[in-house]
DNA sequence: GCCCATCCGTGACCGAGATCACCATCACAC
DNA sequence: GTGTGATGGTGATCTCGGTCACGGATGGGC
């Protein structure tokens, strides 16, 4: 029902200014695919000649090193892309992306993809926008790896979590291993600090959801500036 | 002299793909504008309405700690250019720019960047390259930082800037100081990881000028993947 | 020349956090 | 129920690298 694909769509921020009649011949590009939860949808070093839009489930982005340690770069839900890099400068995948869960993407090919890019200064303008967004987080990232340490970005992860619900409870349910591999720390470290913060008061955790208590107290532990 | 300008930006890969006649319009538009060595060209959280290319000297890109401490995230030289980010997506400044040395820079106000990008889908593309290319390398930088000790994140630095050189004089001088700052450690550190490095063979340093002798040993340091 | 500002080298100390080793829960599947 | 795999908690160690405290080298300016 390429009807409902369109609709789809037309929620993605990169395509939300192309028109219904543009969302109907895109949905008519692209495919859905189904990866089980654990299996990996592309592998760093991959040519990369598609797109993808995640439909349902969530993705992680991560880094390996060869003894397994892992860093996650970012995780991906309903609505957000990736594969565009690969896409735009023709270099290989900088990192594996790995189904969290079971997970539904639509998958759009590259030419298809230039093409639409190319023609249409909006979605170019998108994607540039969304390319910022993610290098502020990067450049932020890096930031807070070297200037904070474990309970700061672990602070800092939370606000940022819970920034996209209501501003206290973090809806989605992180494991101290996720969140471990998130801000480069160890899973016991994440448990021991988490137990900090709530004795501090400053969070309660019921059955794997967060809640924030006291958001002034996490972002005093977080900021760099002067 | 609007010409040797003109001339100028034809060298910077943003704008190669412009017309001779659209580079003179472009060379009317910007202005030159001189910094000295530790002036600081734009502070984070400025509202940011202007976009800049170095025309001389070299800059850093950096965040700072309210302590003092510093990570520097990029260092641009001529013809490099920064600034874009809060030109296209209209929030503050992500991070302080620095002058390195004296410096000469090109500024471009708002409209007339955005005028340029949104009417010249090649400059579109171009920044979407560049943008990527920037990513990349922040991601990188993250897997460096959680994945890789000190002296592993200082052979990377050695292999990234003799790859701009022969592939085995790095050109530009860099202080302890500065490279403690790219890979987030100490001075100290940095120090003692680059007489080990001379002891192994694998570098050598002549008056602030860094060879590599031994690129697979360097590169033996920073591998990652399995 | 001589100053003064950067820069570099190295020892001593110590502390955040990784690692190791367990055991306790929890959530399902059967 | 009972078993099994993924999670979470916590103590005991150990180590990398930060910090402190020097002193020495280098180099441009006057």
């Amino acid at each position: 029902m390429p009807q409902s694909t369109a609709d789809f769509l037309a929620t993605v921020p990169l395509f939300r200014s192309l028109s219904p009649e543009e969302l109907v011949i895109f949905a008519q590009l692209i495919r859905a695919r189904n990866y089980a939860r654990g299996s990996v949808i592309l592998f760093e070093d991959d040519p990369g000649d598609a797109f993808f839009v995640v439909r349902s489930g969530r993705v992680k982005v991560v880094l390996m090193a060869a003894d397994g340690r892992e860093v996650i770069l970012g995780i991906l839900g309903v609505g957000e892309h990736f594969g565009e890099l690969a896409l735009i400068d023709g270099q290989p995948r900088s990192a594996h992306v790995i189904a969290m869960e079971d997970a539904s993407l639509y998958v759009l090919r590259r030419e298809d993809f230039r093409q639409r890019v190319e023609q249409n200064p909006a979605v170019a303008w998108a994607l540039l926008l969304e390319l910022s967004r993610r290098l502020r987080r990067a450049d932020e990232k890096i930031g807070a790896l070297v200037l904070l340490d474990v309970p700061g970005r672990i602070a800092r992860l939370l606000l940022e979590h819970a920034a996209e619900g209501d501003g206290q409870l973090i809806e989605k349910p992180l494991t101290h291993q996720t969140i471990a591999h998130l801000v480069g720390a160890s899973r016991e470290t994440i448990s021991r600090a988490l137990r900090d913060f709530v004795q501090a008061g400053w969070i309660t955790m019921e059955r794997r959801r967060i809640r924030v208590m006291d958001r002034a107290a996490l972002e005093r532990r977080t900021t760099l500036r002067a």
